[in-house]
DNA sequence: AAGTGGTCTAGACCACTTT
DNA sequence: AAGTGGTCTAGACCACTTA
C-alpha cells in the first residue's frame, strides 16, 4: 500500500532540520495527490531506514503532520493520510499577511494612532498598571478597496515606533518583527455581534448587521503580553479556519 | 529563580506516561500559582535529573505545555511561564460536553432525525457518492432552559443508531464513542451571519440579529470523515477560544 | 566562555491490533 | 504470532544568547 511515485530524500548539509525536510516533502505529496486520501504509509522504522534516519527523527516528522491534521496514527495498525481536502489553517499571522498571501491587495487607513492611558481591561490583559500609557491604534483594513475589517489594538507605549505611514504599508506584525519582537503565542476569542452605527458606516454595512469579532492577546517569546486587539470583520469576506486534533 | 514550593515526582508504576505526569503537575503548578507568570524553569537537564528521567522525556513534558501555550522557550535563554491568565482552550469536544463540564444543565430537543439523500456539499465533505444516504440530525441545544444553539449534522447512515431519546440525554459525540468511533481531527470554519426567521424563532432572537456560525467536518482515527455539521449559536452565550502557537 | 534549548542517534521494551 | 505505533533511555553535537 505504499505510494509508488513517492520520492523522499534529505539534505544533510541544509540548515533545515531533517524532520522538517521530511514533513514538508510528505505534506507536498499529500497536497499534490502523490499520497492520496486514505493512503497508508510504511511503518516508522522502514521509513527511517529508507531515508537513512533514526526512528525518533522520522517519528518527529510524522508527528508534525499529525499535529497539522494531515495524518492519523493508530497503534497496531499504522499511519494513514486523512480523508478530505485540506484547508488553510489558522496560524499566528496578521490579517495583513493573510491577505497578501491570498493575492489580495490589502490597504490600510489609520484612523487613530495615539498614546492613551490604558483602560482597565486592556491593562489587565497586557499585565500593566491600570492607567499606564499604551499606544492605541485604530485601523480600517480593506482588500481590493472593499472594507473588510476594523482593527483596534493596544500595545505597550514603548514597544514600537509605529508611524502611521509604515502601518499603512506594512502591517503591525511586520513592524513588530522588525523591532525585534517575535510573537509566539496568541489567545483568541471569536464571537459575533451586531454592528454599531460607527462600525456600520466604516465597514459599509447596515447598523445591527452581523459582524464577526475577535479579541486577541498576543505574547512574545519573552513571555510578555505585547498586544491586545479588538477586531471586527465583515462576515461575508472573512472567517476563521481551525484544525483541532485530539490529544 | 526556581519556584520554591514546586514539588515534582513521577510514579513509574502508573500507566500514565511519565512525560504526561510531569506535564500535568507543571500545569497544575501554573494554575494554582506555585509557578507564577514569568517564572523561569530550571534547564531541561537539571529537571530531568531531579525527576530521575532522561532529557528527551523531560523535554516532551515541556513540549506539551509549550503546545498548550502555557510555557515559552527561547534558545540560549530558558523556559518561562507565559504571562497572562489562561483561558479554556478549544478542544475536540462536543458542545454538550462543554456545557456539562461548565456546570450548566444542557438539554436537547431533537427536531429532525431521518435518513435523507446527501446534499452535494455534504457528500463532498464526507467523501460519499452524491445522493448517497446520510442521517440528518437537527437539534436545539439549551443551557438552563435558555436556547443556545441550533445544530444540524449529517453522518453516514450506517454509523450510529441515533435514537432520538439517547440523543436528548447524552449528546452525539458520546454516542459515537460508545459505538466505537473515536474522533481524532476536526476542521472548523467559524463565521457569522444574520438569523433567518426560523432560526430566530427557535433561538429566541430577532430575525437578522447576529449569530455565530460554525461548519465542522470531523474525522475518526480511521481517517474517514464521520460527521459534517452546520451549527449556529447565540453570540451572547457562546464564543470560541483558540490558542495559536508559533511553529 | 558558559549556559541554554534544538537536533539527532541507536538502541530497548511495551501495548495494542490484526491475522 | 507478527506487526504496528507509544514510550523511554543515555548519550552526542550544534546554534543561539548572555555575560
Amino acid at each position: 500500500m505504499t505510494a509508488p511515485g513517492l520520492r523522499l530524500a534529505v539534505d544533510r548539509r541544509s540548515p533545515v532540520p531533517l524532520y522538517h525536510q521530511v514533513a514538508s516533502q510528505l505534506a507536498d505529496a499529500i497536497d499534490d495527490g502523490t499520497l492520496p486520501a486514505g493512503a497508508k504509509l510504511d511503518n516508522e522504522i522502514a521509513l527511517a531506514d529508507q531515508l537513512g534516519l533514526s526512528r525518533p527523527t522520522m517519528r518527529k516528522a510524522i508527528e508534525e503532520l499529525v499535529g497539522k491534521g494531515l495524518l492519523v496514527r493508530k497503534r497496531g495498525v499504522g499511519t494513514q493520510v486523512v480523508h478530505g481536502r485540506v484547508r488553510r489553517e489558522l496560524e499566528l499571522t496578521s490579517l495583513y499577511d493573510d491577505l497578501a498571501a491570498a493575492g489580495k491587495r490589502p490597504t490600510t487607513t489609520v484612523l487613530r494612532n495615539e498614546i492613551v492611558p490604558a483602560p482597565t481591561e486592556v491593562a489587565e490583559e497586557l499585565g500593566l498598571a491600570a492607567g499606564g500609557e499604551v499606544r492605541l491604534l485604530e485601523r480600517l483594513r480593506q482588500a481590493d478597496d472593499a472594507p473588510l475589517a476594523l482593527l483596534r489594538n493596544w500595545l505597550p507605549a514603548d514597544l514600537v515606533d509605529a508611524d502611521s505611514e509604515a502601518l499603512e504599508s506594512r502591517g503591525l506584525y511586520e513592524l513588530l518583527r522588525e523591532g525585534g519582537t517575535h510573537l509566539r503565542i496568541a489567545r483568541q476569542r471569536i464571537g459575533a455581534r451586531g454592528a454599531s452605527a460607527t462600525e456600520a458606516d466604516l465597514l459599509g454595512v447596515v447598523a445591527g448587521e452581523a459582524l464577526l469579532t475577535m479579541q486577541r492577546t498576543a505574547y512574545a517569546d519573552s513571555g510578555r503580553a505585547v498586544e491586545y486587539g479588538d477586531h471586527c470583520y465583515r462576515p461575508d469576506s472573512y472567517s476563521f479556519e481551525v484544525t483541532v486534533v485530539e490529544r
